[in-house]
DNA sequence: TCAGAATCTGAATCTCCTC
DNA sequence: TGAGGAGATTCAGATTCTG
């Protein structure tokens, strides 16, 4: 078997494969045959999560969710989904370089599983990643947390490898000079990026975000590698690979995809080098809800806030919430109340006693953010 | 150390168990034994992580171990550590009322381990959590991400029940009017919030911050309500459970911790009751049947509602139901038929005119309401 | 043409009570 | 225990509509 590749020269002029930068079709474990043991620098994963959805799910205002129901996703057991979970991950690590590296993303759907898989397959678990999403998806029922989050696990093929790609100064350098940290923020894939079929509907249910795949692909590769999705849905590792320089191989199923994939890899521009580090930044002021004031004991429950001249007061709860003359609700909430308004600024209106003076809770507020700018 | 908080129903308080806020020395599969079937409300979990894997997870100098050896005792230790995490879990789940639920906090070394277990048991995952903490440990070597968060899964004890607590309006309320989200940001315990011990060390490895445990019990318990922690420790679970009126029973196995956490639980003063009343929405407001305001003659029989922009209209019959185009029946039910919806809220869309201006009905039911209140 | 309002949408394990 | 009815429930951002 062999690895004609060398990581750091321009490759493609040395020996180019039949299979670099194409997209093989067929079932992931079977396609996978065509490719050499040790033949890739590092694997990206989005396997199905295996969702389990009840009924339909409405929005308040009546409309409909559009669910990922497709065939792809339905598994019969537990059972079946660990079964196939273990045949791509080691068809997977034959092609795997012993110093690449994979990376599987999911939700609490599956990533436990393919989590637990991955340990009983010797695999070595660098780090997991947190995707914090800009705007999720609410809970439309109130009875969870908003699901604003997916699961990344990092991974070496086994313990002893330790010369895996990882680019830590770069990523530290493009992060103001603070190590990368294991959670990430991003928008979901929407908008102009989102890949739309000829009805102008999305062409694919689960498109991820390419500035997702660039973090990524800027952490744990260099330029002139090959990076494998044997998921390979709407290309967007494709897609960033060539962007960013480095080689893709894909597996997909389905032929609506491949064609989807094909054409938007195609009119991808590879960007010079200069340009690249741009896309490892950050974004995003921290927002700080009253609870966390609470929370973090800065402000007592029971304590007594006031408006600025004393004219309303309202009691603190253990709860974030404020209550006042048997009116409970958020500090905008009861202050509009108490004022007999439509809406009010709880930060600015509710004031606290510090040392005779009275001082707006948004001086807390200040403070918390003060700490919270090391973040992003 | 017992905090005398009564429930909203009377049965606990009348017959308070011997183990109510108290920790039982012991083995936590063993020591559950004293606890009857389905007899608390929540349970929070931190359990060991580097017990059964510690060698094999952190010993720095992988390379130099014999491959085949080290490989054999990682598998024995996963098998292991599945076997006492499958105990545990099942020991919690007798003593879980069903409508209680469950939390655990782990990281990558032992969370998708506990998660797969928690799914092939049969519990019903509802969230995962994500902890970010503002102030990690860094990565020294710079050849990984900094680890900078852990994950906390909250799961049902199975997938029927939904009458599980969950505090949506309060935590919306507190976090200022938008749902509360599955990423949540704290410190790591430390300061003078961390316990240490006569020697002025560290009194318990992973003491977790107070903040944590609040969120967690604010979110998803009642004042009044039991929550077990299985792996008591430093007693963080107890002592933010006697600040916020919840009962708690620790189970921990070392007398150190047990002293130690008993010294600490002893100290914590318990907030007022009228701090810890929670937020709830309209879901918990009594019931008001439309025909009360027919028969009340608040909406007289005979007059047109509208939808706010008037493009539907129907006529209220004396009997409390709507007619409109031939076609009759509950507000919701008509709702929904003229606008060609499965379904409606009544109590919102249809309106009444009030002095030249549109107002929907459901403020109607709030005047009800509030003269109920009066009456109570 | 522009500004503001209205509409649409995203990997979702999403109600509760009564008969 | 299953069916049916009451009625509660959403955030950020892009796109389309309207005046």
């Amino acid at each position: 078997m062999s690895s004609v590749l060398t990581k750091t020269k321009p490759s493609r002029a040395i020996a180019p494969q039949s299979w670099l930068d194409t997209i093989i079709k067929g079932d992931c474990v079977a396609a996978l045959e065509a490719l050499p043991d040790h033949s890739v620098d590092m694997i990206f994963a989005d396997p199905p999560y295996n969702l389990q959805l009840g009924g339909a799910l409405h929005r308040p205002d009546q409309s409909l969710v559009d669910a990922v129901d497709d065939e792809w996703d339905q598994f019969a057991s537990f059972e079946a989904y660990d079964a196939f979970t273990r045949a791509w991950l080691l068809a997977c690590r034959r092609v795997l370089k012993p110093t690449g590296t994979l990376w599987v993303i999911g939700s609490y759907h599956n990533i436990f599983r393919v989590g637990a898989t991955l340990q009983d397959l010797h695999f070595w678990i660098l780090n997991d990643i947190v995707w914090r999403k800009t705007n999720p998806m609410p809970n439309f029922k109130g009875r969870r947390f908003q699901n604003a989050h997916e699961t990344l696990i990092w991974a070496a093929p086994n313990a002893k490898h330790k010369g895996y790609t990882f680019n830590y100064d770069a990523l530290k350098a493009a992060n103001d000079d603070v190590q990368m940290r294991s959670d990430w923020l991003f928008p979901i894939c929407s908008g102009s990026e989102r890949l739309k079929d000829e009805n102008g509907q999305k062409a694919h249910p689960t498109q991820k975000p390419e500035a997702l795949l660039a973090r990524i692909l800027m952490a744990s590769t260099k330029p002139g590698d090959i990076v494998l999705d044997p998921f390979f849905g709407s290309g967007t590792t494709g897609a960033v690979a060539k962007r960013l320089g480095r080689h893709f191989v894909g597996v997909e199923r389905e032929q609506a995809y491949i064609d989807a994939a094909t054409r938007r890899i195609a009119a991808v521009e590879p960007l010079g080098k200069a340009t690249l580090s741009v896309l490892t930044g950050k974004k995003a002021e921290p927002r700080v809800a009253f609870n966390v004031l609470v929370e973090s004991d800065m402000i007592k429950p029971g304590t007594v806030l006031t408006d600025a001249r004393r004219r309303h007061s309202a009691i603190v709860r253990a709860d974030g919430t404020l209550a006042s003359g048997g009116e409970a609700g958020s500090i905008h909430r009861l202050g509009a109340r108490v004022q007999g308004l439509d809406a009010c600024n709880g930060w600015t209106f509710w004031h606290y006693e510090d040392e005779g003076a009275l001082k707006p809770i948004d001086v807390l507020r200040a403070k918390v953010r003060a700490g919270l700018e090391k973040l992003a």
